[in-house]
DNA sequence: CAGACTATTATTAGAAG
DNA sequence: CCTTCTAATAATAGTCT
């Protein structure tokens, strides 16, 4: 029995993670608990959730319930479908008239420009490796919540949609990105 | 001293919120903890992600990096394609980077540090006195408030001057693809 | 490559202030 | 509406299989 030296989980503020081979297993570790969060705060509390990931590698991961597709279109205003108008539009101007954040915005724009023009001859040597397909299973849950109860239908139309748009990706030699596809953890909060 | 009766945290798929009051706040804790667990992600393995959350009242809570306008307009795919040229893998190559990590940090610690100015107007010194350990080590440590505000215009100013020298590359090699975050928990990865 | 393992830290529900 | 405390579970980095 060899000697087990496990280095455990790191402090946050002291993660480096070593070399691209365990930067792309922590994204993908990370990314999928990040989903799982975002599945159990909808199913939980009842909120609604987007989520779209640009990998460094550029591919994209989504989650969405009940779609990205319906909540960003009410993100962005257009088909308003709202509850609570009202309160929603307020959240919109307060969002974008959020001076803090536009700083902060700035500075990091700041900071990767400059970084860039400091790295700019440095060589690179990126592996655009084939990233890991899109998988999901959904394990038809029960949502007990009563106050979630509504959502069954909502979510049996989105399993559907997805399923078809999986089976095409599996037929096709699918290219790159994954659009308006939903991801679900295998144990999602009920 | 009356004796602690704390239930900790329940696993979960046993998690039954109580009450309206106790869902409200449970809300707020975990989607404090997604956005924390998204900026991570987007700091450590150099992800962009944005995230809307309609929140069961109605309300909208939005975190993007760079922007969520920007991914979201990437994703619909009305802008350009995913950028996987030479100038884009730099910067992702720069954000493994420690020095930038660091510098990130110490933006997102500023940063934080301007929005609890903002909402709570306490003094840069209580805030420093209450958040132990984790701080920047720089000749920023004796600035208060007025004078990070002072700092903020110059790094502006500085960004603007970088931006322009940057315009004509702009174009072509590097269209869209920032450092920044739309929301930062106090303490994010470095 | 994809899981399993594990030491260690992170998260958090509830309660109290 | 906050913040803080605390027990208890959850997440995860590195490693091995």
């Amino acid at each position: 029995m060899t000697r087990r030296i496990s280095k455990g989980r790191q402090r946050v503020d002291m993660v480096k993670i070593k070399n691209a081979r365990n930067l792309g297993v922590t994204f993908s570790k990370r990314r999928a608990g990040l989903f799982k969060k975002a599945c159990e705060l909808c199913t939980l509390c009842g909120a609604e959730i987007a989520i779209v990931i640009f990998s460094p590698n550029g591919k994209v991961f989504s989650f969405g319930h009940p779609s990205v597709d319906t909540l960003v279109e009410r993100f962005l205003g257009r088909n308003l479908p709202p509850p609570n108008n009202d309160v929603h539009n307020q959240q919109i101007v307060a969002l974008r008239e959020d001076g803090i954040r536009e700083l902060n915005t700035k500075l990091m724009n700041l900071e990767g420009v400059l970084q860039i023009e400091k790295n700019r001859g440095e060589s690179l040597r990126e592996i655009r490796k084939r990233a890991d397909g899109v998988w999901w299973e959904s394990p038809t849950e029960e949502l007990n919540l009563f106050e979630l109860q509504h959502w069954k239908k909502a979510l049996e139309i989105l399993k559907q949609e997805v399923e078809k748009e999986a089976q095409m990706v599996n037929n096709n030699a699918f290219p790159f990105q994954t659009l308006g596809s939903a991801w679900t953890p295998p144990n999602c909060a009920s």
